[in-house]
DNA sequence: CATGAATGAGTCTTCATTCAT
DNA sequence: AATGAATGAAGACTCATTCAT
C-alpha cells in the first residue's frame, strides 16, 4: 500500500508516476526494472520513491490492484446478468469485453502479464491468488449452466473451468500481448468453444 | 554451447557438474542461482566455470537441451507408432509416459519448469521455440486422427492442439511439480479429454 | 538549545514531546532513533521539529540538561548538609538517594546512559563535561572529610574520587539499568565502601 | 572470521589491510568507519572486501581477536607465575606490562577502546564477553591471594575484582588513550592500590 | 588448463535536513 | 508558525565476469 504521502500528491504527478512506472515495467519486466530506473524516468528523487512506496513490490501491487479494480468495474456487469443465456454461449462476449477493456487500457492490461514473467516470490503468490479468484468465477457460472440445463449433467465443472482458463492465459493473453487483432482473437475463441461444446470425436468411430 | 574443454572432462566430473547445477537451479530458481552457488556446490574453481561455459545461461540451455533429448528418446517411440489407434484416445497414455519419465528424472524434468519462471529474454525465446516444437507434434498427430476418420472432419486441428497444450502446461505441469499423485494427474487428464471428445453441451438445449 | 518557538509551545505539548522523545531514545538508543521516529511518535510535522530544535543532537542535549537539573534539585540538599557526618560514611545514602530518584524518573535517568553508548563527538564532549562536574563534587566532599579528620591525612583525594566514580559508572549504573533490586545495589555499594575504608591487606602480611 | 581468500593473500597485502583498517577505525570510530572508507584507504576494490570478510564486524572482530592473542602472549607469563608474591602487590607490574605492550602496539591497543565507543549490538556483546573473561582472571588471582593469606579472609573477591577493573577501564585506559606518560599512569595505579590495600579511614574516627 | 583473486557497476534502502506553501 | 513534500548523499552488500599466474 502506498503511503498517505503518495495519495496526497497532486493528481497529475501521481498519474505521471503511475504511467511511467507501468510503461517501464511492461518494457523491461518487473524483475529487470530497478528503482533507479523508475526514479530516473519519473524524474523524482530517489528518496521520494521510498516516501511513496515501501519498495518496488509495493508499487507493483498497487498498480496491479488499480488495474484489477478498473477491469472488474468494466466487466462485472456482464457476469451478473446473463439474461437467461448460458455462460458457455456468452463466453465469446466476455472475451470481447476483455478485449475492449484491454484495447482501452493496454498499458495497464499488459501489466497483468508481468505476473507470469517473474520469479519474485511475492508476485507469484499474488498471481496464484488472483488466478484462484478468477477460477472461482468460472466455476460458479458453469455450475449455473449445469443447473439451468445448458450443460450435460455429468460435466466436471472444475476441470472445464480450468480448461477454459488455461487456454485463456496461455493463448489469448499471449495473442493480445503480441498484438493480435480482435478478429484473430475472437475466431480463436469461437473455435475453441466449439470444440468444447460439441466435442471433436466423430460419432461411431 | 559448452566449450570443448567441458566435453573433454572425465565423464563423472561432467555428470557431477550437471547434476549439482540442476539441483541448485531447481531449488533456487534460475535467476536466484548464482555462479558462486554453482562453483561452490560443484567444488570447481570459479575460473573453470567460464572455461566450460560462456556464462550462466550457456550452462542452463545446455542442461535443458540434454533434458529434451533424454525425454525425446524416451517418448518418441510412442508417437511414432500409434498402432492403429487414435492419438486422442491414446493421449492419456502419453501423459502416463511423460509421468513415468518425470518420476524417473524428476530433477531433469523440473528444470523445464524454470522456463516459465524467468524473464531472461534468451530463456523466453528458448521456451517459445520448444513450445512450437511440441505443438507441431500435436498438430501432426491430430491431423492424422482427422485423416483416419477418428475426429470430425471440420475440427480445427491447430486450436485443438493449443487447447491440449495449454492445459498440459498450466494444469498438468503444475500438478506434477506440486507433487500430485499419478492417479490425480491421470484422472484430471481423462476428465479433460472426455470434455474435448464428447463436448459439454446438452443436446437440444 | 531549543528555539524560542519551542519554549512558546503550550506546556502539555512541550511535555509530550519531551516524554515521547525520551522514551524513544531510551528504547532504541540515541544513534538508532531517527527524526522520523520522533516526529511520528510525537505526532508533530517533520518541519516543526526543525523549528523547535536545530537538529537531533540539540534535542538530546536539551533533554539531558533538563534531567541533570531535576536530578540535582533532588540530590543537592544531601550534599550540602552532611550534618556532621563523613561523606564516606554517608556514601551509601547518596547511592540510595540516587536510586530513589532513578526509580521515580526511570526514563529520565536512563537517558544518561545514552551518553555512554554513542560515538557522536558532541555527545562525548558533553559526557566528559558532566563527569568532570560530578568528580568535582566528590573531590570537594572528600577533601572536607580529610579536613574533618574522617580520612587519613595522606589520602589522595583525586584518586579516591575517581575510584568511587569509576565503580559508580561501571557497576552501579549498569546494575540499575539492568534492573537490579535496591538490595543488590546497596549491598554492592556497602561492600565496595568497606574495602575502600578499611583496605584489604591482611596486617602483617 | 575472514574467508580463506583473505588468509591466502600475500602477507604484506594482508598486513597492509589490517594496519590501514585499524588506523581508520581508531581515527573515525567503529561506527563512523564505512566499508567505503576502508576499501578506499586500502586501495582494494569494494568487491574484494566482501571476498575477504563477511561484513564490517567480521573485520573488526578479527582485528580485535588478533590483538587479544598478541596481548595474551605478552602478558600471560606474568599471571601464571606470581613467584610467591601477592597479586595485589604485583598489580602495578601488570599495569606496567600492559603499558609496555600498549606502547609497542599502540594502534592495535587503541582498537580495544572502540569496544566502549560503539552502539553496535554485536560489538557490545563482544565487549561484555571480553570483560567477563578479564574479570574471571582477576577473581582467580585475588582468590589465590586470600588463600595464601595475603588478603583479609573476609574480603569480597568479586567486588574487589570489579573495583580494580572499573578503575582500569575508566581511568587507566582513558589515560593511555589520551597520551598519558608511563609515570602518570603508574603513579595513579600505585595510589589507587594503596587506597585499596590499606583503606582510607582514619583509625579511631 | 586450472585456479582463485580482482573488479566495479549496480542493487535496495535510510535519513538528516531543507524547501515551498 | 505549521506543515509535509523534496532531496540526494551515503550506507551495506551482490554478482557476473575478467585477469593474472
Amino acid at each position: 500500500m502506498p503511503t498517505q504521502t503518495f495519495y496526497n500528491l497532486p493528481k497529475n504527478k501521481k498519474k505521471n508516476i503511475e504511467n511511467v512506472a507501468i510503461k517501464l515495467i511492461n518494457d523491461l519486466g518487473y524483475d529487470k526494472t530497478t528503482v533507479s530506473d523508475i526514479v530516473k524516468a519519473c524524474q523524482i528523487p530517489r528518496g521520494s520513491f521510498y516516501q511513496y512506496f515501501d519498495n518496488k513490490f509495493d508499487l507493483f501491487s498497487y498498480l496491479l490492484e488499480s488495474k484489477q479494480q478498473e477491469e472488474m468495474t468494466f466487466i462485472k456487469p456482464l457476469y451478473e446478468d446473463l439474461a437467461g443465456e448460458a455462460f458457455i454461449d456468452l463466453y465469446k462476449d466476455f472475451v470481447q469485453a476483455s478485449l475492449d477493456f484491454a484495447r482501452q487500457h493496454l498499458d495497464v492490461y499488459q501489466l497483468g502479464f508481468q505476473l507470469y514473467q517473474t520469479h519474485d516470490e511475492t508476485v507469484n503468490d499474488m498471481r496464484q491468488h488472483m488466478e484462484e479468484k478468477k477460477l472461482d468465477i468460472y466455476r460458479d457460472l458453469l455450475t449455473q449452466d449445469v443447473e439451468n440445463g445448458y450443460l450435460k449433467a455429468g460435466v466436471n465443472v472444475d476441470v472445464l473451468a480450468k480448461l477454459l482458463y488455461a487456454f485463456n492465459v496461455k493463448e489469448l493473453y499471449h495473442l493480445i500481448y503480441e498484438g493480435g487483432t480482435d478478429r484473430e482473437i475472437l475466431d480463436l475463441t469461437t473455435c475453441m468453444i466449439d470444440i468444447i461444446k460439441y466435442g471433436v470425436k466423430k460419432e461411431g468411430s
